[in-house]
DNA sequence: TGCAAAATAGCACGGTCGTTCTTTTTTGGA
DNA sequence: TCCAAAAAAGAACGACCGTGCTATTTTGCA
């Protein structure tokens, strides 16, 4: 036995079945939440079935059962992390106005999370550069949740310009990339380079861009 | 036998004493080299003395008695490709008067490598990746070159600003943290996302970049 | 409560890894 | 040309890898 990782729900006094989900979901849903930590430490590259089954305190066939490949485990860690990207960055923010609130929630978490990760990395940042040039179902995975959340930023900059919080000639592909090399250059002065004034520098960089832009100051 | 990686110099009529190589440096260069080859694809922790056997059709430990750990071996990769950074990027930029003109020869030889290497991978970036949260020696030389090259970048700058080619109230530290983060998205986006664009906002990037920081145009 | 089905464990496989040791080959100066 | 020193090869090691197979245990509905 292992996962009470979802103990509130039962608590509920809801059966597993209940819920739809049984107890190898469970497991498996708690082989995925500790295989994200791994990857975020030490890559997707470098997880591995013995280290994670050592973890759950599992057998490693027991752990390797719920998947069928290594690759299926990479996959659906790229799915988990994609799901709680977008319950604590994208969500989030469409609780602002469209428009330019949004597009500084949207950054504004995204920077948060980035730099709070600073202790386990971002697997976006890290994922690109492990697989890069090595194609396969895992990189395509990762791309394309990469490219939905991009798509997700570059519409908050689109709505911005229409809701005219931005110049109208706002080039908004020029700004998401600009955007993104605030975020990567956060990401690998401060977790990398170990620099203190990252965050401060991120932020500095986004009021600018957004000044040249055409918004008005915060 | 093996490496004719440096046939000129044997052609030029010297003995490799003459030049104070010994066969086994000669070798040990070669390796260095494959190594930097597979290093940049597959990542320094990917690089596997096995491979790099097969690949300069050696035995293993053939290949290894040169570097006594793989370690060693790492760590002599991240030096050629620092001394190949210093060649092929800062001492080109040297020739061109300080301030403005050595710092745009310097981004430009910079982001004309990190898009060449397209299909090859920037070591100070992908290494970053892996080893950001990885202590020890390779860290710690990769870190030291990278800190080495930012330096120089930051000193460009201060020397623009010097030269009164950017206003004097220029933040130098800002300016390079965007600097790097154009870079650093030039790199994922063309080299993970296969963007085509990349290159031109990039350079757009940087104008901006200067112009706001009181540059005259181009 | 019993029993099929699901979940997990145990074991073994071929393979690659970095590293150590010993032996053979190659090198290059005396 | 000879011969010590350097370089490379070869074989073996223990460890870990992903994966397939077969038992065993656990689950949860009839």
């Amino acid at each position: 036995m292992s996962s009470n990782i979802h103990p509130i729900a039962e608590a509920e006094g809801q059966t597993p079945r209940q819920r739809g989900m049984h107890k190898g979901q469970q497991t498996k849903a708690a082989i995925v939440d500790a295989a994200l930590g791994l990857a975020t430490q030490i890559g997707l590259e470098g997880l591995s079935i013995g280290a994670l089954a050592e973890v759950m305190q599992m057998s490693k066939s027991g752990v390797f059962a719920h998947f069928g490949s290594r690759e299926e485990l990479q996959i659906s860690v790229i799915r988990e992390y994609h799901q709680r990207f977008e319950l604590e960055v994208f969500e989030p923010a469409l609780q602002h106005p469209r428009g330019l609130p949004r597009l500084r929630s949207l950054f504004h978490h995204w920077m948060q999370r980035t730099s709070a990760e600073i202790d386990s990395g971002c697997l976006y940042i890290s994922g690109a550069a492990e697989f890069d040039d090595r194609p396969g179902p895992v990189r395509d995975a990762l791309a394309s949740s990469v490219k939905t959340w991009l798509a997700a930023v570059h519409r908050a900059v689109v709505q911005s310009r229409d809701e005219q919080h931005l110049a109208l000639d706002t080039d908004a592909a020029q700004m998401c990339f600009e955007i993104h090399g605030l975020i990567l250059a956060l990401h690998y002065e401060a977790r990398f380079l170990k620099s203190t004034k990252s965050l401060q520098r991120t932020k500095q960089g986004f009021d600018q861009l957004l000044l040249r832009n055409g918004a008005s100051p915060t």
